[in-house]
DNA sequence: GATGAATGAGTCTTCATTCAT
DNA sequence: CATGAATGAAGACTCATTCAT
């Protein structure tokens, strides 16, 4: 019945997780239901309630164990552009969670999940409030990052920061959003680069 | 109490059509409940049986009313890109289909909810399959717009014609996503068509 | 829309009744609809209400208008067996029943019904009572008749009149139920007379 | 609350069972609601779905349960009637089948719902083909007991096997059904046997 | 640590019933 | 006479949650 060893715990609660990250991206958060997620594990439901408090809890863990590291090296990077080399360091940075969000399942995942806020349990829980405030922070970082950009003449001329900042977080969005669903037309892994530079040309002046 | 007239009758249609609209996109198909969406236009659950045979028709029937008609312009004007003056008719094409999301709520709504398929009933259903064969048309004629855009020389050189097609659709679909969502950082009736051209002047050659 | 003349409101109350007793039939009272008795007779729901409170009214005139008639007659047979021939008459009376269970598809419907009142409306409503009336006065129609047979020596001797009016009704009941059910196994057209005499032969003395 | 050890939870899944048993004897399937069993029981809807998938399940369980193994008996006794001695048996063997359905409350509730298939959830499911091989199995051994019979000379002569083969299970189905029921006007724990032999020396030569 | 058992709230759906027209 | 529209009360079923073991 139990599994004696921590390591074997920690196990359990990473395949746990690892389920449920994989059922969320599949059918939407809500729809997945514990049972579902033990299942799927190998577990039964109670083996969830002992190491989570809910729900809400699995999905805000998923953020912490697999998303949390990438998304404050991406926040930390769009935060502390150089001064040399401002544009080279921002397509990095972005080329960098691009692929990281392709290669890693598992911070693709989460990283998505957190983008399409739109589904979660109860009315503007406190996940809720938690979730929205990584958004907001990167939200931030990039608008910060594209006026660094343009401090340093290396944003179009002629194009608000804020309006470029917005238009990448949406393309980076609609391009994972799509890559992760269910219904994939473009493949990132082959063609995210490209398709990042893309845009990038558009935004950033040449050189 | 019941609607009497004809015409009563049509409003209480259309009242519960709204109200499912205007929740599906807060919340989710999932997450809706068709008590709410009944209270919310002021009515019973049993008036939506009505009306609808359950859930799947109601989002059927917002697509059908809402969004069809413009589906089918968008993807008649990508189909016949004209040999003069491609380039032209297709970035009209966009600005047209992004104005009409951006101003008519209910379209904005119906479509946002076909390119977000992720959520929705039953496993595959009918519903499913209706709403991705509106998806594959969408894809479908953007890639061959791009192909005509290519031969004609409008696209930027050295750029695939199904990657600028994908990369438009993702940029399109994150902008509107996250514009429709609860959550919008950047509101697209300002800075909708700015954000297009960006992309773009990316994508086409100059001219 | 509204049937005009009386007769033609007569044939809608006559078709509705069919409808409900074919249904009733086949598949219970309760898992009955009034929307399935409306549609089967190609009408809405509301023509139901026109001409009958509900759905138990519609039971008690099924009764009424095919049933009354055949089981006055046939209590009365039994409660005026003649002191000559009681025997003869009293199997003329079960064959007359049983014929008209058979070639009178509405009266042996509407008969079945009240043998098997197990189904029925709400817990032990007006209409129980009124068809548990029907189903005592049968009852003690029958015992009367044995006793009476038992009086004039027609009887199988040392056997009780009410054991054999008992036995003589379930066996009625059994072989009726089973042809007009859904999975009859004897046909009663062809081996109902048969069948009947066999057991009449059993609790009558021969001659 | 919950019922911890396992002795305690097959005493719930028993105590369901025998609500169920019961209600569905006394109201039929469809007009008992699960809540009724439930609250029968002194539990709650949710402890029905933990022991059944539905209420198909529990048919099934109560016939599996406490019928099973009486119809294999039965059906065992008249496939292996002896040369010698047919009618005897034959004899004891209905004998035994009506008196424990008399006898065991349990089995003769499971028997009847199998007798009045009538009744029953969504239209010919998995359930219904369930339950009319038993009963075919039933009227077939029965119709090849009385063969046997015949060929042994111990029917009645003239009398088609089938004929009293379909005659007595309408008899037997007939005293088991209005005695089960709610409104039982013979007594089978005392007139059973007697009613029985009844039938049997109009169906069997003398001997 | 994890399970099995049970609860209770919530959702979809059906249906008898009502009523203006 | 009959319909179309709507209500409200069940009922089946799902599911997050709890708790003794």
């Amino acid at each position: 019945m139990a599994r004696r060893t921590k390591e074997e715990a920690e196990k359990t609660c990473h395949a746990l997780l690892d389920a449920a990250a994989e059922l969320f991206l599949q059918k939407g958060t809500s729809r997945t239901s514990l049972q579902e997620i033990a299942a799927h594990a190998g577990m039964t439901r109670g083996a969830i309630y002992w190491h989570f408090s809910g729900k809400d809890e699995i999905v805000r863990q998923i953020w912490d164990r697999f998303a949390e590291a990438h998304h404050q090296r991406f926040v930390g990077n769009l935060n502390a552009l150089p001064g040399q080399g401002a544009a080279a360091a921002f397509r990095a940075a972005l080329r960098d969670i691009l692929a990281t969000m392709v290669n890693d399942h598992r911070a693709g995942q989460a990283l998505s999940i957190v983008l399409f806020i739109v589904e979660f349990s109860r009315e503007a829980g406190e996940l809720q409030h938690y979730l929205l405030q990584k958004q907001d922070s990167l939200v931030s970082a990039m608008i910060g990052a594209c006026r660094r950009l343009e401090a340093v003449g290396a944003l179009k001329p002629g194009l608000a920061p804020e309006t470029a900042a917005k238009g990448i977080l949406s393309y980076v969005i609609g391009l994972v959003h799509q890559y992760l669903g269910p219904h994939a037309f473009a493949d990132l892994a082959e063609e995210g680069p490209e398709l990042l530079e893309l845009y990038l040309d558009a935004v950033l002046v040449a050189g």
